[in-house]
DNA sequence: ACACACTGTCATGCA
DNA sequence: TTTGCATGACAGTGT
């Protein structure tokens, strides 16, 4: 009893910790089906089901004190410590079968009238390893599970919808654990759906499906959770033998569900024109869901943890609302990777689940590839398990620092890892930087400057902050005759500057075919396209990485006047650039960028269209002169890292390439020893074998064999070179003798 | 004060 | 010859 109560109570904390840990909003969800006393009852006020969200706590110490300001962006870090922690305790989490059964649907008896055998078969291949006989709370949990998540993103469409309808269907018959990722189903389908599981409900209690043991019959007729815990005690033994029921079948006969049987029917009428087909021929079609169900029968609790661990690392990627169906052989390709070296089906390789790590640094993946080369060029599942173990460790040692209230040691670390480093990895996103506050304000700069909000690759940023910058300050009154009507709109001397203005300067300065061959570059902090401010917003393709700013942000941006529309009002000999002060000061009435980025047909009609005196073309050159070479040394440098990165990375694959031939040399070397040592063997009991005329034993000192083209064997002496050919008589006898 | 990183600029060479 | 670009070298600036 206590057993049993104690598994009851922790088993359900624990799940919602872990699910909560996870990354999953843990929101029970009975008391959409549920009465409320119910739903006390079974959670009761304290509970750790009472929709507390963890996850809400993520970035908060345990003692409620905020985490270094470094770290209010460590957000990925925290769930990546959170996952790792799963795959170490993977071995030693045990969440009682018991518990979690009991939240379980089971009608295996009664196959699913609609197009899913496979999954019907499969659950039923699953089933063995279940504890049967449990019913329906979880027809309630299940759906009000996905409920808020179904509640927020209504706008999908409903045909996806209905597919997930019935996965919801099918994987009643499965774990309730396996939480179905990334469901959105409009309120429209959930609530015909809800009407169908209230309509179960209510079948299975008039049907008496639901035995005096299950659960929500306890909690209607308000039962205490003692009694419901003593009658599951009494009418279910699996507590103290779980083997012992595997093959029992507590549900009723199919007769007696028979009102049931129509409720599904129905509900599963719903959305059965609207399933994909290929769904259905991928999961029957699809090895691993085998694999995965017969390892779920074997050990739920692991496939809890393994499903737990990977949605967060899956649905990211996916991307897709509802990938469901394609999430499942996903995740049985991670499961296959962790417990077995069977890769007869990886659609997702454990380098891809490790790159997700977001602390994986270049360094870490490069550390996972040259050790996934280092087994002769064979991927090796445990090999980088393994190795990935050790990383794991690392971060983990990570882990207990910040759980121990982050040591000045580990602030240093991180501060050093975030700012001081001339590689800015993806990851470090400083809060003292700037980025995210002066982001909207920098023009092109900004290109290098993403702060942890926005998507890396976002460009909207730069697409605002570019056009009202482009030298609105100068107002001086210039009419230039051919290009009237356009410079109205650029403003002249710093007006806006059309978006087909932008194509006719691509600066393309990025040069992404770098990038091809280090994919990893992409995430090097290194931004060497800097201050250009056109260039950037019109290239989005350029490296957009988190990364600090480069400091000349501060330096130069807060010099220049383009994002104060009233800056002219601001110190003007301090905020203006030494070329800008020049051109300001000899009322050059363009602006820098319309000087540098023009194509040199328009910036030669613009100087005609202009007069100006020697002084102020002089000028004009030399601004243009020096702009250009700025951006071709912002590009340079860029040029050169990639480079440098691309030559260490060279360095690296050569010095795998070198331990690989290291190994196959000593290998080699073993084998020839090996093979020596079996020719000596054999011309040793060749010789023992052999006689000479006077039936002496021949000495293998002074004696050697000669193989002949036609297969004859001689032997000829040392000293005299004669050779006594060996007879076919006396090699049959020696065959004799062997 | 010093080292270092970043950036702009100049000089030079090449196409 | 002119122009644009690439790059080494140097200097200024900030951390």
């Amino acid at each position: 009893m206590q057993y049993l109560k104690k598994y009851f109570t922790e088993g359900l904390i624990q799940m919602a910790i872990l699910l909560s840990l996870s990354g999953m909003r843990v929101d029970v969800g009975l008391e959409t089906y549920l009465p409320p006393s119910w739903h006390e009852m079974i959670l009761g006020p304290s509970s750790a089901l009472t929709q507390t969200q963890f996850h809400n706590l993520r970035n908060r110490l345990e003692d409620g004190n905020g985490v270094h300001l470094k770290n209010v962006d460590l957000d990925r870090f925290f769930t990546t410590q959170r996952l790792l922690g799963w795959v170490h305790s993977l071995d030693r989490l045990q969440v009682p079968h018991a518990e979690l059964e009991t939240w379980l649907v089971h009608r295996e008896q009664d196959p699913l009238p609609v197009g899913f055998p496979d999954q019907t078969s499969a659950i039923e291949r699953a089933s063995p390893g279940m504890e049967r006989g449990q019913v329906a709370p979880s027809v309630e949990s299940r759906p009000s599970l996905d409920t808020p998540q179904e509640e927020e993103e209504d706008d999908q469409e409903v045909p996806f919808h209905s597919h997930c309808v019935a996965e919801h269907i099918a994987y009643y018959h499965q774990y309730h654990q396996n939480r179905l990722p990334n469901l959105n189903c409009p309120a429209k389908t959930e609530r015909i759906f809800k009407d169908c599981l209230e309509k179960t409900w209510t079948s299975l209690l008039s049907s008496h499906l639901l035995s005096p043991f299950s659960f929500p019959l306890c909690f209607q007729t308000s039962f205490s959770l003692q009694e419901c815990l003593r009658l599951l005690e009494e009418t279910f033994p699996f507590a103290e033998e779980q083997q012992s029921v595997a093959g029992e079948n507590i549900i009723p006969t199919r007769d007696s569900s028979w009102d049931l049987e129509l409720h599904w029917q129905d509900l599963l009428a719903i959305m059965e024109p609207q399933v994909p087909p290929d769904h259905t021929d991928l999961l029957a079609e699809n090895p691993s869901r085998d694999f995965y169900l017969e390892l779920n029968a074997e050990d739920n609790s692991n496939t809890l943890n393994i499903n737990l661990l990977t949605e967060d690392l899956i649905d990211p990627m996916e991307g897709s609302p509802c990938p469901y169906p394609e999430n499942l052989p996903s995740f049985d390709a991670i499961l296959c990777l962790h417990d077995s070296t069977t890769s007869s089906f990886t659609p997702f390789p454990e380098q891809y689940v490790m790159n997700q790590d977001p602390l994986a640094s270049p360094s870490d993946v490069f550390l996972f590839d040259e050790d996934a080369e280092e087994e002769d060029g064979l991927p090796s599942t445990i090999n980088d398990l393994i190795e990935n173990v050790t990383i794991l460790d690392e971060i983990r040692s990570l882990n207990l620092s910040l759980e121990e209230g982050f040591s000045p040691e580990m602030v240093a670390r991180l501060d050093e890892e975030d700012s001081d480093s001339g590689l800015s990895l993806d990851f470090s996103h400083s809060h003292a930087s700037p980025c995210a506050s002066e982001a909207s304000s920098y023009s092109s700069s900004s290109s290098s400057c993403v702060s942890a909000e926005e998507s890396p690759f976002s460009e909207d940023v730069d697409e605002d902050g570019v056009e009202p910058l482009v030298g609105q300050d100068l107002e001086m009154d210039v009419t230039i005759k051919q290009e009237e009507d356009e410079e109205e709109e650029l403003g002249a001397v710093g007006g806006r500057y059309p978006e087909d203005f932008k194509q006719i300067f691509p600066c393309n300065y990025g040069d992404d075919t770098l990038f091809n061959g280090f994919p990893w570059l992409e995430h090097i902090g290194h931004d060497h396209t800097y201050n250009q401010r056109w260039s950037s917003s019109s290239s989005p393709s350029l490296g957009k990485m988190p990364t600090k700013p480069p400091k000349s942000f501060l330096r130069q941006d807060n010099a220049k006047p383009y994002h104060h529309s009233s800056s002219r009002h601001i110190s003007d000999a301090t905020m203006w650039s030494r070329d800008e002060r020049r051109a300001r000061a000899l009322k050059v009435p363009f602006s820098n960028e319309l000087i540098v980025n023009l194509p040199v047909e328009e910036f030669n009609d613009l100087l005609a269209s202009v007069p100006l005196s020697e002084e102020q073309l002089s000028l004009v050159r030399d601004i243009r002169r020096r702009g250009k070479n700025k951006i071709a040394a912002q590009n340079c440098r860029k040029r050169k890292m990639d480079v440098l990165f691309g030559l260490s990375d060279d360095v690296s694959s050569l010095m795998r390439y070198r331990s690989r031939l290291l190994r196959e040399k000593r290998e080699a070397l073993r084998n020839l020893q090996e093979m020596k040592r079996k020719l000596t063997m054999l011309y040793q009991d060749v010789f023992s074998r052999l006689r000479d005329e006077e039936g002496r034993p021949l000495n293998p000192m002074e004696y050697l064999l000669h193989f002949e083209a036609n297969g004859s064997v001689t032997v000829a002496s040392c000293k005299q070179g004669a050779a006594l050919p060996l007879t076919k008589s006396s090699k049959k006898q020696r065959d004799k003798k062997k």
